[in-house]
DNA sequence: GCCGGGTGGGTTTTT
DNA sequence: CCCACCCGGC
């Protein structure tokens, strides 16, 4: 196979460099993933094993797509691709006992975290004003993914044991997910770090083993992903890193471009290729997706170009309220399909996973279907999780949180005073909760009525782990919901409140845990792994819009993409504000969106949003001003909603064609300082400083009128007319 | 100890 | 709206 063919210079220099470390910054859909797959098989060409080539990547989605194409041009080869916490998941187990932990270990998600810092803050008496166990959660993620030469402290309230109680409880943390053999999202890399740094002949064995490795998006990486590669690569410096700064979205959980500059200055001499040139949108996206960037502080401007033509324009469409923008939405991807676009080549994204409730109700009501990517559904619901948790515990009897999950449910007899005396018992004797009960050594202390019931579960503990020695997770699931009662402790229970039926899940889970075992032959251990580690399946994608995140979209196109929700607070996001640089972010953001599109990109904006079950105002992104108005065309009526009279439908539903925004008179992009306004009582006046939703406070303008005063509105209420939405100057004075 | 009803707050984004 | 948590009745 010829695998230089179809490349352009730069991308045959990146893909022509076997050995030696290398760079590839890569704009958005400029072949990026092709140089990638094309350079292991170059590699394989040229005689390196493919056991040999590590590849890294950001999401399962994208190992698996690169999986796919290497085995396209290799004829099947079949190198490690995997994410990070995929591949220490693979290394741990091979090095388990090096580390204390056994090869069975589970593996805690976000919440099962989360379950044990709430465990543990009680176990310490710590006090929740205090410290709540989200911002311990945050605290112990931050601190782990923190550079050395930035070491992370406290950064919560302080009290007067503060140093005491947090180094108490990190201590505790580390010691319970090592007794429970378990290990959380960030020690799966924390611990393959510390492995491979103390452990000189562990490290000489993986580099033996892997002498090529490539990363991709390492924009996104944080500090021990980037330090796992530097001490993987550091004997042959065979470290390929590809990545682009300005789809850097991932700060928020410890993600540092400053590795680009980190990985220069670690390999002096590394070769280094920008690719520019993009395959993927047309000029009109393009132009506005750099439009966006444009203001994004310390960047290093990259000019991408396309010879696809300029296009369709950007479609800018406004509409009333967030239920007109869904059905709008859900017409629109059967109009899309009118004009020639394969309904799998249609996207839908929002920044935010509750947007797309109502879209999928617009979307059930028409038949069209689609699929949901990631989202927190099925695997976070109580009792899927409540079944995975026996899954655990008899993949890895010491998983301590499996056990407190479960222990009383069904309701057994052992209630919280039950359990904290047992939880006591362990720590006194120093063993792990799930011996003590294996072992039957209750505390001497509890009433016959609960020794009789903890008696009752060890024995059901000990059936079930008998019973489902070697099973598959079907099987095992099987067994668990015969001998525990489950799904009769449910139907029990009136279950009124529960939007879903909890035993519809039940079955799910149960066919999905047969499927696995049957048509995919994984064995248990593989199936918990997997359903923690990639969250949703993806199945059947054919014939189906697809709905997803735009962090969830990168590294992904689509031929039309319809972004939701384009307003302030949403993108970009009300809690930007709290983190430095967190609006530059929300620019990248926008851009990663927009560069998804290869043909066709529309932005919707609602007036009004239905939120935590209140309707409230909502402004267009502050962001759309940057955009080129010859590069978008707007639609719909365009007038925030706060100045539409709700008795008099007339204007309401609208869907007026107009020109582009540009139009002087235009009833508003955006509200904006200096804008002239009119209110029915205090006649016209100036607008002077808008502040947005925030503190739970609607958003408001703070308005001059003619008399010389100056008058609070909130926006939601007044009877606000817009005369004129003055000058271009966005640079006003906004208070956020 | 169990459960249901009331209440208050809200987690952006993902492995 | 949807949940996690608290409380009180059984």
């Amino acid at each position: 196979m010829d695998l230089l063919g179809g490349l352009n210079p730069e991308q045959r220099e990146a893909v022509t460099h076997l050995h030696g470390p290398l760079s590839v910054v890569a704009g958005a859909g400029s072949g990026k993933t092709r140089v990638i797959t094309h350079r292991i098989a170059n590699l394989i060409a040229h005689g390196v094993p493919a056991e040999a080539i590590l590849g890294v990547t950001f999401t399962n989605r994208a190992a698996k797509e690169m999986q796919e194409r290497v085995w396209v041009l290799t004829g099947g080869a079949g190198p490690t691709l995997a994410t990070f916490h995929g591949f220490c998941a693979r290394l741990l187990r091979i090095e388990a006992e090096a580390i204390g932990r056994r090869v069975d270990f589970t593996i805690y998600d976000a919440s099962d975290a989360l379950d044990l810092v709430k465990t543990l803050s009680k176990e310490l008496s710590l006090d929740e004003d205090l410290a709540s166990p989200w911002s311990l959660m945050d605290h112990l993620s931050s601190k782990r993914n923190a550079r050395p030469d930035e070491p992370h402290t406290w950064s919560g309230k302080r009290w007067p044991t503060v140093d005491d109680d947090i180094a108490r409880f990190e201590a505790a943390y580390d010691e319970r997910l090592k007794t429970s053999n378990a290990f959380d999202f960030d020690s799966l890399l924390t611990e393959s770090v510390r492995l491979l740094e103390t452990r000189p002949d562990v490290l000489a064995r993986w580099r033996t083993r892997l002498t090529h490795v490539l990363v991709d998006e390492f924009q996104d990486t944080n500090w021990p992903q980037y330090r796992l590669v530097r001490l993987l690569t550091g004997g042959s410096g065979n470290l390929c890193v590809t990545g682009d700064p300005d789809q850097s979205i991932y700060t928020w959980r410890g993600a540092d471009p400053r590795n680009f500059v980190d990985f220069k200055a670690d390999h002096p001499g590394a070769k280094e290729v920008v690719l520019a040139q993009n395959y993927r949108s047309t000029n009109h996206i393009l132009r506005c997706a750099s439009a966006v960037m444009t203001p994004v502080s310390g960047r290093v401007p990259k000019n991408l170009w396309s010879d696809l033509g300029d296009g369709e324009p950007v479609r800018i469409v406004h509409f009333t309220d967030d239920r007109d923008e869904a059905q709008a939405v859900a017409q629109a991807v059967l109009e899309f399909e009118g004009d020639g676009f394969a309904r799998d080549e249609i996207a839908i994204m929002f920044r935010v996973n509750a947007l797309s409730l109502p879209v999928e109700r617009a979307l059930l009501e028409r038949g069209v279907r689609y699929r949901v990517v990631g989202g927190p559904e099925f695997f976070g619901r109580q009792e899927v999780k409540d079944l995975l948790a026996y899954l655990r515990l008899l993949a890895n009897p010491l998983d301590g949180q499996a056990l407190l999950r479960i222990i009383n449910v069904p309701a057994r007899g052992l209630g919280d005073r039950t359990v904290d005396a047992l939880a006591a018992e362990a720590r006194r004797q120093g063993r792990p909760l799930a011996e003590i009960i294996a072992a039957r050594a209750w505390p001497t202390t509890l009433a016959k009525k609960a020794t009789g019931s903890l008696d009752a579960f060890a024995s059901l503990l000990d059936r079930l782990s008998d019973e489902t020695e070697g099973a598959g997770p079907g099987a095992t699931l099987e067994a668990v919901l015969t001998h525990t009662g489950y799904a009769a402790w449910w139907s029990g229970r009136a279950s009124k409140g529960h939007s879903q039926d909890p035993l519809r899940n039940v079955g799910q889970f149960l066919a999905f845990a047969h499927e696995a075992e049957d048509s995919l032959k994984i064995d248990l251990r593989t199936f918990l792994e997997q359903t923690t580690l990639l969250g949703d399946r993806d199945g059947d994608d054919r014939d189906k819009v697809t709905l997803l995140t735009v962090h969830a979209a990168k590294g992904l196109e689509y031929a039309a993409v319809m972004l939701v929700g384009v307003e302030d607070d949403l993108i970009p996001h009300a809690n930007a504000r709290l983190s430095p640089g967190g609006l530059d972010e929300e620019r990248r953001l926008l851009h990663v969106a927009m560069t998804r599109a290869r043909r066709r990109l529309v932005l919707t904006v609602a007036g009004r949003r239905v939120r935590f079950g209140r309707e409230q105002a909502a402004l267009p992104s502050r962001f759309l001003r940057d955009l080129p108005s010859n590069d978008v065309e707007t639609y719909g009526d365009v007038r925030p909603a706060w100045t539409l009279d709700e008795d008099e439908g007339e204007t309401s539903g609208s869907r007026v064609v107009r020109e582009a925004s540009d139009d002087p008179d235009d009833p508003l992009l955006a509200l904006r300082p200096g804008s002239t306004v009119r209110h029915p009582e205090y006649g016209n006046g100036t607008v002077i400083r808008i502040r947005s939703r925030h503190l739970g406070l609607d958003a408001s303008a703070v308005v001059r009128f003619g008399d010389g005063s100056e008058r609070t509105l909130i926006l939601r209420w007044a009877k606000l007319m817009v005369i004129d939405a003055g000058g271009d100057d966005a640079s006003g004075d906004y208070d956020f």
